[in-house]
DNA sequence: TATGGCCTTTGATCCACGTCAATTCACAGC
DNA sequence: GCTGTGAATTGACGTGGATCAAAGGCCATA
């Protein structure tokens, strides 16, 4: 084990158990949440090891290439992370918004395969490798623990989502609603009416599909009553329709 | 930190290092190879504390639902494991040669999200978990390893070939071939000539298109020159064609 | 050698989504 | 207020792959 980042200093009355839930299983139609940590939580570990660092619209956390020597939490604000292909495609891996933690993939490696992206002035906890000790076993746990989550997740969020070479247009937007729907929810925000902080071209990206099909479907939903959308502002109005949508298969 | 698996038990003179190299950076051309074991690790393993058990044809390694106990590595032969959706719709998610570990994916949860089926009489080298005794540090760091190998193979693998909505039948399929042949090349058979051993069915559903797709794509390849095909035998014939098939995007 | 059950191939048609293009809208700067 | 710029909408059209359907091949078993 010659990772960097070999276990995170120890913060005992960090409640935790959060993350494991996180990893409980979920069903396609109620994407679960991806990994967060409470606000008491963050600003537990800010206080401690961490640092805040504001970061403005289109400002790089880290960037494909670069050495890599942090973690990144998103305290406040909206960010992207995106992969890039050696042909010169791009693909959004990944919406984050606070509590969410990005760069874990790049844990192991030298490089990593990401960008992450603010898509608004927000602020971020920066997470230093170097001032992870590995003190001990109960962190080391929660870094492997760490590991765990966020692969599930990945696979999970977008994976579950995406290998689905049967999903159709409508079936992705409408998971994809819901699920930003339930992570505004659990952070206190309605979970009804809310502002998409990327373009359609963004979530045409993160969803495999171009940003005019995006916009199509968009319209769609709204004359069939099932939200109202009117540039980034959404409000969904029969969330129980969107559900019905997603597993349905082919059409 | 109550997952029933908690670390491995220690094997002293087993090389690791092989898994640490599977998780170094990868291009898309060049898809890389799933977490394996070498055949002498395998045989130390097992001799140690795995049991062997062969599988028929066919035959259930796990099952969505079960109460899950194990991780299994591929000992001989070959498998594949699948996800089931709660509308009926299933998907494989991955075809395992001989030293590839199959049931990650449960760990930490107690319901796994995947079945496992023998595609051919097999051997399976069976993990219980509750041998794995928490014995060492450097075997917790083993396990942790594995998670994160595995959850970045799954994320490339698959991952990386799927994720990508843009991605075309042809390129898929070629990705697939070359990744396949450069499993078996590892494994000291032939990379230019083998046996698929799933049905156009099986590889369609791993890559998101219908079996007449995949058989199309196929003769479509032959009359190129890049392959010959015969029911289940291929050959590659020209591997930097398909190459650059990889990585065309959209036509 | 015949029979039945897959698996595979190939053709014909359809449709969801991509592509190209033309407006329209929101918002920032002057 | 105007004006410029990038985002969003909407239409027209083309196409890749799904779908439906019909043969043909491989292999096991009788």
């Amino acid at each position: 084990m010659s990772s960097k980042m070999t276990a995170f200093k120890i913060v005992p009355d960090v409640n935790l158990s959060r993350l494991k839930t996180a990893c409980s299983s979920c069903s396609l139609r109620e994407l679960c949440l991806p990994v967060d940590l409470r606000e008491e939580e963050m600003d537990k570990l800010d206080e401690l090891v961490f640092t805040r660092r504001p970061v403005k619209r289109g400002e790089y956390l880290f960037r494909v290439g670069e050495s890599f020597d942090s973690l990144y939490a998103a305290r406040t604000g909206f960010f992207k992370t995106k992969l890039l292909l050696e042909d010169g495609r791009e693909q959004v891996t990944g919406f984050h918004m606070a509590g969410e933690l990005m760069g874990m993939d790049g844990i192991g490696t030298e490089k990593h395969t990401c960008d992450a992206v603010a898509l608004e002035d927000s602020e971020v906890c920066v997470i230093p490798f170097d001032r992870l000790e590995s003190l001990s076993r109960e962190m080391e746990a929660l870094q492997h623990h760490f590991h765990k989550v966020m692969s599930r997740e990945i696979v999970r969020e977008h994976g579950v989502m995406m290998l689905l070479g049967s999903m159709r247009a409508e079936e992705r937007l409408a998971a994809f609603l819901l699920n930003l729907s339930q992570r505004l929810q659990t952070r206190g925000y309605s979970p009804s009416e809310f502002n998409l902080r990327m373009t359609r071209e963004e979530i045409g990206s993160y969803l495999g599909l171009k940003l005019e099909t995006v916009s199509r479907v968009f319209s769609r939903f709204q004359e069939e009553g099932l939200i109202a959308v009117q540039q980034k502002n959404v409000r969904i109005i029969n969330a129980g329709g969107l559900r019905e949508l997603v597993g349905k298969g082919p059409a």
